[in-house]
DNA sequence: GCCGGACCTAACTG
DNA sequence: ACAGTTAGGTCCG
């Protein structure tokens, strides 16, 4: 049972360049679990990966499965270990993963420069960076995602790799699985299992996905819809074209093929493409993203009074001109900046009771609020409790709460 | 092309 | 207490 010597190794990296705390835990992965204070670890690769970081410096470790009791066929894939050096094969792996090459502090600056309302939100959550995932894992985790939340969607994909994942090894006494095959989640008992699992509708999305991958398609054909400059981890990148109005020419295969898949739709597709496929203009528009469409950049009217695929495509276009071939990061920074779980960071000003209405005359004479009516009301409630944060018990914090008075759920 | 309803679940809301 | 709403939507008619 030679586990081999997990030891830590560190990196210099500011937080500004990559925020651990917020990128692991903003709803681009489900997977990160905390497994000990300020220390996040999953499988990855065949091995499992742990993360801290202080102000200096990112620390990772590597914990490899005990010596495998057969050696995989040569012509195995990535599982393999490799004979040389561990150490410089995780660093590259860290590296890939948590795609460092792209100056953070560089983009948020040019960003900032072009969108006066991303340089207002963006100073409170620096270090928001896309992370390079795994494009099977993407895909099926955001299948998980639809009208559901970060924790359900978590325990879900977890479930997932508990019950059909291998095992790995363990952080203390957790077992940590890495990923499911398509082929594994492609047995038709899984359908009914999930279901019991309690997944919901999703379930028959999961498995008629898996089915299709695993027989009429294959992993290869998901990762070749891979942004070329941003290949699977040991690939070489290449150039990729372009950036047009609507994206790369590759990013727009991506998404329409990923379409055809049971129970990915236009955002889920775009959350494949950004987080599993490195198409970096890729913009997922969401209920958020909708919400933040319509307060700061003047949707919501005319033409975009609700979120009709056309008006999927005008916002996402709209943000790509705004922000750039790195809209889908920008998009990312807001997006995290309007989620409830960091809605504390936000809270600073106070005492707006304010109440603006702009009422429309419409054609037949009926009169319509057209603004979204901002009633801020700042209520005080107990912070809700991260799973496993230790007690704060009589944490008072206050909450900013919009209310609309209609369209707010357009679908 | 657009609209409305159904779809699983669990926690939160008033 | 308890029905309604929401949470990173998609599918169907």
């Amino acid at each position: 049972m030679a586990v081999r010597a997990a030891e830590w190794h560190k990196l210099p990296l500011s937080l500004t360049e990559l925020c651990i705390n917020t990128t692991l835990r903003c709803g681009q992965s489900f997977r990160w679990r905390k497994s000990a204070e300020d220390e996040y670890s999953m499988a990855l690769h065949g091995r499992i990966l742990s993360f801290r970081q202080d102000a200096t410096h990112l620390h990772y470790r590597a914990i490899f499965p005990p010596s495998l009791p057969t050696p995989p066929p040569s012509n195995a894939p990535s599982l393999a270990p490799s004979v040389v050096s561990d150490d410089d094969d995780t660093l590259a792996l860290v590296r890939h993963y948590l795609n460092l090459e792209p100056n953070l502090v560089q983009l948020y600056e040019q960003w900032a420069s072009e969108d006066p309302n991303f340089k207002k939100r963006a100073p409170k959550f620096t270090g928001i960076r896309i992370l390079r995932q795994d494009p099977w894992e993407a895909l099926i985790g955001f299948i998980c995602s639809s009208n559901n939340n970060i924790s359900r969607i978590s325990g879900m994909v977890h479930n997932l790799c508990k019950h059909y994942g291998p095992l790995i090894g363990h952080v203390g006494d957790e077992p940590y699985h890495d990923f499911p095959t398509p082929e594994a989640l492609a047995d038709p008992k899984v359908e009914a299992h999930l279901k019991e699992l309690g997944f919901g509708y999703r379930a028959k999305y999961i498995a008629k996905t898996a089915q299709i991958v695993a027989t009429d398609k294959s992993l290869a054909w998901l990762e070749e819809l891979c942004n070329p400059e941003s290949p699977v981890f040991g690939q070489e990148p290449k150039p990729a074209g372009q950036l047009e109005m609507g994206g790369r020419e590759g990013y727009r295969k991506a998404h329409d093929e990923l379409l055809a898949l049971h129970g990915v739709g236009p955002k889920v597709a775009d959350c494949v493409c950004l987080f599993g496929l490195g198409w970096s203009e890729s913009v997922p528009v969401d209920t958020h993203v909708w919400q933040i469409a319509q307060r700061d950049y003047k949707f919501g009217k005319g033409k975009h009074s609700s979120l009709t695929a056309a008006t999927y495509t005008a916002v996402a276009n709209r943000f790509r001109a705004l922000w750039g071939k790195e809209a889908g990061w920008a998009h990312s920074v807001l997006f995290t900046a309007d989620l409830k779980a960091f809605s504390e960071r936000v809270v600073a000003k106070t005492e707006v009771k304010e109440e603006v209405i702009t009422v429309k005359k419409e054609e037949d004479g009926t009169e319509e609020i057209e603004d979204v009516k901002k009633i801020e009301t700042i209520k005080r409630k107990r912070v809700k409790k991260e799973v496993d944060e230790p007690e704060h018990i009589v944490e008072v914090k206050e909450e900013v709460l919009t209310r609309s008075s209609r369209r707010r759920r357009a679908r």
